[in-house]
DNA sequence: GTCTATACTTCGATAGAC
DNA sequence: GTCTATCGAAGTATAGAC
């Protein structure tokens, strides 16, 4: 899969020094957002040269790339475990509520904006992602017996998405009118779906 | 309300030169994204020499705020209006379904990540605009018949309004699927909720 | 295989000319 | 009142030393 025409060297996939430097841009980018990282930065949190960065990385978006893949797989892996621990309406919701998605799919869209590499990147993630959670959700719906026609399985996944990409992007602003009483209206609605175990 | 300790000199509020920055500045944020509107690019999208920039706005804060001031005075301008001539439950949602104020809203949203300005003036303006639509939408719930521990207003607002912010989300990475079936369930509540006059 | 010295570009901002 | 010449800092990226 080497490349080799291409001049410059690049340093190993597997490198400890690489590894430290995704870890510092995945940080900034939570904490300051994606205009904080940059090469300069992120080598200093990381603690090395900003050169280094270019070395590990031919330029800043497969720098953005990878902590975007790393941190996209983590996020599917909690996804699966949690559907086959307890594959129910619940865990879906408990899921989607999680402000720690939301912030980061923020950010990564508002930087899918300007950086076409990062935005085929997501686009592909999300439709990878949203294929998985409807299936889980249909067969949740399907087990708490409601019809498709009632509520179809995609409606109610945007539904949720939406809802709680919201609350968690005002959470960010300071702006929390009405989200405890949403939240609790939408546990409510599960709870009578799906009763306590 | 003028500040005369500060040393450097700022050019008029009402020249013809400056707005031309502003609307450069708008259509820069939409199009490319905030990290696109540097002094420098303003300056050549609006014609000028980009010192002007810095001539007629103090900081980039300071540009950012007025864009963001005038396009959010716009948008709430628009909500009375339309409220006014049509205060129903479909008027709200075809305002909040509009994608280009979502658009926005996301690009300014990213930018108060890390611009502690930008985000008091949206937080802000958020508050400010969500109680005009909840009052708003409970008085069309109500004439509805619809009572509200049925479906609390906040809630129904908070679902109307992250339901269209992840269309337009994800209508600007180019995934849509389930959109349209999405956009006619509502559009079918609605239509149940409030027969066409 | 790993890192550094360095080039080149663009940024925000100001002091001072008209 | 309006604009320009210019500065210092920060950005990405590369060629080449170890």
């Amino acid at each position: 899969m080497a490349t080799s025409s291409q001049p410059r060297r690049i340093g190993a996939a597997d490198s400890k020094t690489r590894a430290r430097l995704v870890e510092a841009a995945e940080e900034l980018l939570l904490e300051e957002g994606y205009a904080a990282v940059t090469s300069r930065r992120v080598g200093a949190r990381a603690g090395l040269k900003p050169q280094l960065v270019h070395y590990y990385f031919r330029t800043m978006d497969d720098l953005f790339t990878e902590v975007f893949r790393r941190r996209a797989e983590e996020n599917f892996a909690r996804f699966e475990r949690a559907m086959a621990a307890d594959p129910s309406l619940r865990t879906l919701w408990r899921l989607n509520a999680d402000p720690r998605g939301a912030a980061f799919s923020i950010e990564f869209v508002a930087l899918a904006n300007h950086r076409k590499v990062i935005r085929v990147e997501i686009a592909r993630y999300a439709e990878r992602f949203r294929a998985a959670q409807l299936e889980a959700l249909t067969a949740a719906l399907a087990a708490d017996g409601i019809t498709t026609d009632q509520l179809p399985p995609i409606v109610a996944l945007l539904m949720m998405t939406g809802l709680s990409q919201v609350l968690a992007l005002e959470d960010a602003l300071g702006v929390t009118a009405g989200h405890d009483a949403t939240v609790s209206f939408v546990q409510s609605v599960i709870d009578r779906l799906e009763p306590a175990t």
